[in-house]
DNA sequence: GATGAATGAGCTTTCATTCAT
DNA sequence: AATGAATGAAAGCTCATTCAT
């Protein structure tokens, strides 16, 4: 019923608990994007794991334990490619924009880890922080690069974190267009009273967005049953 | 164990159905608020109310049905409030910047309702809508004023609508004091390029902020039983 | 929603209980004839007869009481108008294949009764015998004018009853076309074993078959609202 | 609360779910022979299984399911067991005569399934097909070996369908002894036009009916808990 | 570790019935 | 007589969770 999920796949050649502790994230990640958190029932994660519905507490002690394992999955995994992908930028606002593009791509280019991303958003705040804890590292780098004037607190980060998050639902709603992140980060740069010629060349300027690279299905295997 | 809220105060002169029914209201802002919507149960809702289960179908058809009516008084109660407040307001911004700041503030005042409109946005798009549809008006007089020089549409708009709801939802977390609406409103107007000083003078000037006007609970009466 | 019933249009010009009274049992034979007597609720029929659900139980105690009502009414309707159409019959056979053609007849003619008396033989077994007793009327005359050589006995008797009731719920759910009658008529006469050609000559003879007598609406009257 | 039933005896050597699953098979029977489908509720049945209620879903998808699950049972094995006794007679007339007193027979020595096959008449009209198809084909075995001269058709064997029904519940009620079988039989035969001497002799003549074969109890075991 | 039957609390909804107006 | 809001029991069904195998 499910191909394998990038969960699954990786953990391909771990030992059989692994690998079913894996399907459960997968079909975890499928069903909170389809049904939000709320909806989605333990039963109906492992059906779509093809396990039964006790596995499910052989790895995780309950619905809350498992979103919180998908989620911090997630986020670290895209936040390990962004910064990896970043290695050796040195302008701050060139990587609050590379950073945001990037971030919203990868998001959008997986729909389900976009959505948990979204609806994450009220239930694992600790996700939420994590991100933003991300995401203004390279502001605090443009104030000290004399680049921001403005001053850095928690509650301009939690604005600019819901703008960017706003694009996001935007991109995957089919409401917005590839160019949701170039826009929210000038919108962001302006807000910030960068000059706008220089925000409008930092989100708009040509730069190469990578794949999120995820485990996938090497091509030869498995058949459906 | 409920204080009547500010439905019932109202309807407290009305025939007993319009008063049952003021109560189920009040009961659901306070259910919604508390546990979300999908979280809320028709059953929990009714015993807030002190009414019995079967009574609310008398009233209403469903979950849906009475948090569509909840929102949608809460929406034009507010919106409706704003708009008298700001009668004879000329100036755009002015009247961007009052009407955002006195949003915040009522829905600060009375949190269940906050949280509600907060909670609406993924549930009751409808009512997203008309908050930016009201909320929108005045920037696209600002245009015409010649005051604001971006173009307004719906990614704007909808930025916009998120920046100002996570300003919200701060104040209502306790995370932000009173001065959310005019930071959120000071953010906005730079984010659309107006020059600071402007933008600074119109988010923080003094102006009387309305209380949110609501039948309330004469001192004297009654006790609950 | 329910043009007036033929118990409504034969009190139109009593009081107004009266009126009341027969409207509930014009909606009663409607929604038992739809849904059944256990689909059929109390809240249901007062909708139909157009009075407020509580005004049910000013004129009949529950469910069962209405039913009972209902159902002695067509009954008694059925059988009186069958027994003054024979009036002056003498042959016990032609008698009872006239009653049973007449029978089917009329009970098709207007499917809500028919239906409700195919329903009511399980729910109300008082009918029932009303209806054997009247049906074997006949056949004891049969006996007596020795045409009959076999015992008429309760079992008997049920076993002819259940034979036309069948015919008649055949014919409700147009599996059995006007001849109907006729044909379970030639089936009991051949089961009393009766002369075959004289069977067949009474249950297929010409009759002039009454139209039910409905206290009908006057065509001038009332509009639809 | 409720002793074994046959499907549980019969499932006594099975595994848990299936001794389960036949409990409730049981309890449901009892259940739809006392209250009839329609007023048959799930918990009952549960209750009755002694088992809880959510017990059910697991092993039927709701009421129809159960019902259409025990009809099938009962009428295919009152039937399995008719035809096998039934193995190697030639003559049509006896072997309708012979099916119809075994079916009564088998249907009143287990009263509960008697009542359910009475009552699935009108809620399982497969079932009824079922036992119209059993039932006719030994008629239409009698046209071709000449003894039956009526034509065979949906009205006839509807109209023999319910005689035989009503003798059955004639039976259970009490109203009939054992004789009832013979009677409805010699009645059927003699509405077919079957000369009476050779009605009466195959409907009355001495045979040994079989007892429904049920895995019963063994006498010394258990003890209700 | 994996299974999946079993559990029972709790949900939504319907409905017969009562009763103040 | 008529109303219709209010009631609460009871229905069907779901689901997180446990536990013997």
């Amino acid at each position: 019923m499910m191909t394998s999920g990038p969960f699954a796949v990786e953990a391909r050649h771990q030992n059989k608990s692994a690998r079913t502790r894996a399907r459960l994230m997968d079909a975890a990640v499928e069903v909170f994007a389809r049904d939000g958190f709320e909806a989605a029932s333990v039963n109906e994660i492992a059906r779509m794991a093809e396990v039964a519905n006790g596995t499910f507490y052989v790895h995780f002690k309950d619905k809350d334990a498992i979103a919180a394992n998908v989620a911090a999955r997630i986020a670290t995994d895209i936040a390990d490619q962004i910064d990896r992908a970043m290695e050796g930028m040195d302008d701050a606002l060139d990587r609050f924009g590379f950073a945001t593009r990037q971030f919203i791509a990868f998001a959008s280019s997986q729909p389900q880890w976009g959505w948990v991303i979204i609806r994450a958003a009220s239930f694992l705040p600790e996700m939420h922080r994590q991100m933003e804890t991300h995401m203004c590292a390279d502001l605090e780098m443009g104030c000290r690069q004399g680049q921001i004037s403005a001053e850095i607190d928690a509650f301009l980060v939690d604005t600019i974190t819901s703008m960017v998050f706003a694009a996001l639902a935007a991109r995957l709603r089919g409401d917005a267009g590839p160019e949701a992140g170039s826009r929210v980060t000038e919108l962001v740069l302006n807000m910030l009273n960068i000059p706008p010629q220089r925000a409008h060349e930092v989100a708009w300027q040509d730069i190469t967005l990578k794949d999120l690279h995820l485990p996938t299905q090497p091509k030869t295997e498995r058949l459906a049953h």
